[in-house]
DNA sequence: CGTGTCATGTAATCAGTTACATGATTCA
DNA sequence: TGAATCATGTAACTGATTACATGACACG
């Protein structure tokens, strides 16, 4: 096995709603995992290669006349079975890495206006998401009132709203407890 | 420039609390950046000489009689400069990938009792980092009363605590939602 | 006729972890 | 004596992005 298991899942899972190219595949990515997950096609090739190898899905060509050959490819029952597996494993917890709070925990050496920057683009890029969460809950539940997977898609977005609220609150607290204005100006030495 | 450059100044950044070696700088980065960093040696000591080799840092052996020589590196000015002008670039938006959420996306196919495990298995590990920011809170008050860079410090406990709380309740949300047996269907209404 | 979209794929590169190799000192 | 801790470093591997290569068709 060479290609990260992680996407496969990612991939065997979208099969499920239906049999897909690789282009296709990338653009539902986009349009519904955005918010927690990505794949680039470097990625999403291989590994649907790799899928059909190991008889987790089968392609066919789909000869559309005269566009460019399309590979579509559709789940069989050991990729249905392989999915399953993998969502009955247990979610290992993930290293995170997040700049914003590397750089203002040494935030004292940049300084408040740089600090005030860092957080009040952050802070609109949160409020941006939970906008953008509303607008795709509102989206999907014009679009597939009945649709058996919508209650857990709903779950994820509402994940999103809630801890983008909650990134925005941060920032608001912060804000109000970082000194106002360049008054005092970054550090040049220290040693406290 | 080989190695990568968020690790370069993380290392910059632990060095402006005075000198340190790879391995000093290990355990620094568990014990205070943990909940949002880590770096493995296999980055640390190579970036380390890296710094040396760009006048970022100085290293001087540590021989401390016996023991294998100790590498102590200190930050230079030009080091200082460095990390200051990182500290000023804006925050580029990171994609996550929250393996929970894709596992939560797909729930469907995974069946009620799966996905209440992840579920509850998610709630306890950030119910015990909310507890966990709590003491590490309290312990910065108490070593660290008057060290300038403790609101910066406590910004990211915040950070840690407030997200932590926030994942606490959707996840509490996201169980008095799901149905909690095979046989039931989801709390959505349900007209056809 | 040229720009955008559809469409697939590989190669180069980057970033990072894990495993391995080495070896001294401390302490039970 | 043997385990834990201190301590540095490299090699192999994994995972993922970006750049590159190719090319047809639609639309204005």
């Amino acid at each position: 096995m060479k290609t990260s298991p992680k996407t496969r899942y990612a991939l065997l899972g979208l099969l499920t709603l239906g049999p897909a190219s690789g282009y296709d595949l990338k653009r539902l990515i986009e349009a519904s995992l955005r918010n927690f997950w990505n794949e680039s096609y470097g990625q999403i090739y291989p590994v649907l290669k790799e899928l059909a190898a190991a008889g987790l899905a089968t392609s066919r060509p789909d000869a559309t006349q005269g566009r460019r050959a399309r590979k579509v490819y559709t789940l069989t029952a050991a990729g249905r079975a392989a999915l399953h597996a993998w969502l009955a494993e247990p979610v290992e917890p993930q290293p995170a890495r997040l700049e914003i709070l590397l750089k203002l925990f040494f935030g004292r050496h940049a300084g408040p206006a740089v600090n005030r920057r860092h957080l009040e683009q952050f802070r609109a890029r949160n409020l941006a998401g939970m906008a953008q969460m509303d607008g795709i809950q509102a989206e999907l539940q014009r679009e597939y009132p009945r649709h058996l997977d919508l209650p857990y898609w709903l779950l994820t977005i509402d994940y999103g709203r809630r801890l983008d609220r909650a990134a925005v609150e941060w920032c608001d607290a912060a804000l109000a407890s970082l000194p106002a204005s360049a008054r005092q100006r970054p550090a040049e030495t220290d040693r406290q």
